[in-house]
DNA sequence: TGTACATCAGTGAACGCGCGTTCACTGATGTAC
DNA sequence: TGTACATCAGTGAACGCGCGTTCACTGATGTAC
């Protein structure tokens, strides 16, 4: 993102000189590149080599990171999972400690999210659908998003949570409908409903009310 | 699909020489092909050439018949739509005169559609979203699929059949939740639930009923 | 501190490929008289 | 019924292009002594 934007750098700046030989962190920003194109031309539209071109770098620089284009992809996929993860997170910090509202936030967030970055979002399912599931394994965080939803609906007591069987089904349906809603609530067809009920977060709000999520009262 | 795979044609049957010079329909011999790939090589395996290729014509005859690569692809969007919505009419047919039954049903043959074509279906909404919409509009058939969700929920009283827009939110709210299940169901992570359950169906039922579909009762 | 050397992370040219699309063409079909 | 001709729906060769990937290379960095 430092790209051709900033201004001719006065010369207090630090050195700041033509981008060194060694790039310092290639494998982040070619996943940041590969971000940028996906939200600006289309998930269709990004090429190894347009992402190379995009992080200011050689053709075959990338391969030095990535075996290939499918695993730079997929790289993209898992980052999106933490992102939003990170978003859920950060949505609860503001809320107050009861459970059912809790879950509402996060739904809001998650939608929020997906409405924020449409073709990324498109990407991590499609790499989830790549990698055999959701990736909640790879990195093995205390915290992942799921297990997150998973204690969240516990503990709001939308199932027993002496239960296993029964927490499983009602997370797996909350994100389930949190999903339905993140593809479907930037559709233009809604807009009408999302105009009558004065925007896209009570829209969203009202959709997760029907859709499963811990009404209020 | 008649290829190369038909036995050597006993003199008995029907002329069926070489194909002839003129297709027939080759328009719909195309989007047939193109479904033919989407299916069995993933959405971004397809090309123009590809799908000539599968229908046993030349990389040039598509052009008499599609403006370009572009308006295939929506053609086949277009005609899953409207494959989805026989899906659903067919599944009402067995299905007794109770609305909230009939709304279940709606949503368990949805999902069962999407889970048949799954990459096919991935192809209806990237189209739904490029043409602004889901493509309730370009037949104007008297009952598109909208319409039959809208009217389900209105006459099982799930919104008050005078307030157009209660109606349109959970019309919007079921179609939502389908989606999020439909696109999910097949995620292996969802397995050991969908064995505990005692298989796909009553998994899809399942998971419907927490996510606002018409409970029993 | 200096030097030799291994390793790492880049470069840029080259490869072969399949793609979308165009073009001039031709065979089949439909229509007017 | 027969003929002339326009139109339609194919063919197949050709175009230029951008792609993924490989290769031999080189500049920068880190480490051992």
């Amino acid at each position: 993102m430092t790209k051709a934007f900033s201004p001719p750098a006065p010369a207090t700046a630090p050195p700041a000189t033509a981008r060194p030989y060694h790039h310092g962190d290639l494998r982040r920003a070619l996943i940041d590149a590969a971000r940028t194109i996906i939200e600006r031309d289309g998930a269709q539209a990004i090429s190894l080599r347009g992402v190379a071109r995009e992080a200011g770098v050689s053709p075959a620089a990338p391969y030095h990171h990535f075996k290939d284009k499918q695993e730079l992809l997929r790289a993209v996929g898992v980052q999106g999972f933490d992102d939003l993860a990170i978003s859920m997170m950060r949505a609860l910090e503001k809320v107050p400690a009861d459970p059912r509202a809790r879950l509402r936030e996060i739904g809001v967030s998650y939608v929020l999210f997906a409405l924020a970055n449409p073709a990324i979002y498109r990407i991590m399912y499609d790499c989830a659908r790549d990698m055999e599931g959701l990736p909640q394994d790879p990195h093995e965080k205390e915290h992942n998003a799921y297990d997150l939803v998973r204690e969240t609906v516990a503990a709001a007591g939308l199932a027993d949570p002496q239960n296993p069987a029964a927490v499983e089904t009602v997370t797996i349906a909350c994100w389930c409908a949190a999903h339905g809603v993140a593809e479907m609530v930037g559709f233009p067809q809604f807009a009408p409903l999302r105009d009558a009920l004065g925007g896209e977060v009570p829209l969203i709000r009202e959709l997760l009310r029907h859709v499963g999520f811990a009404a209020e009262r």
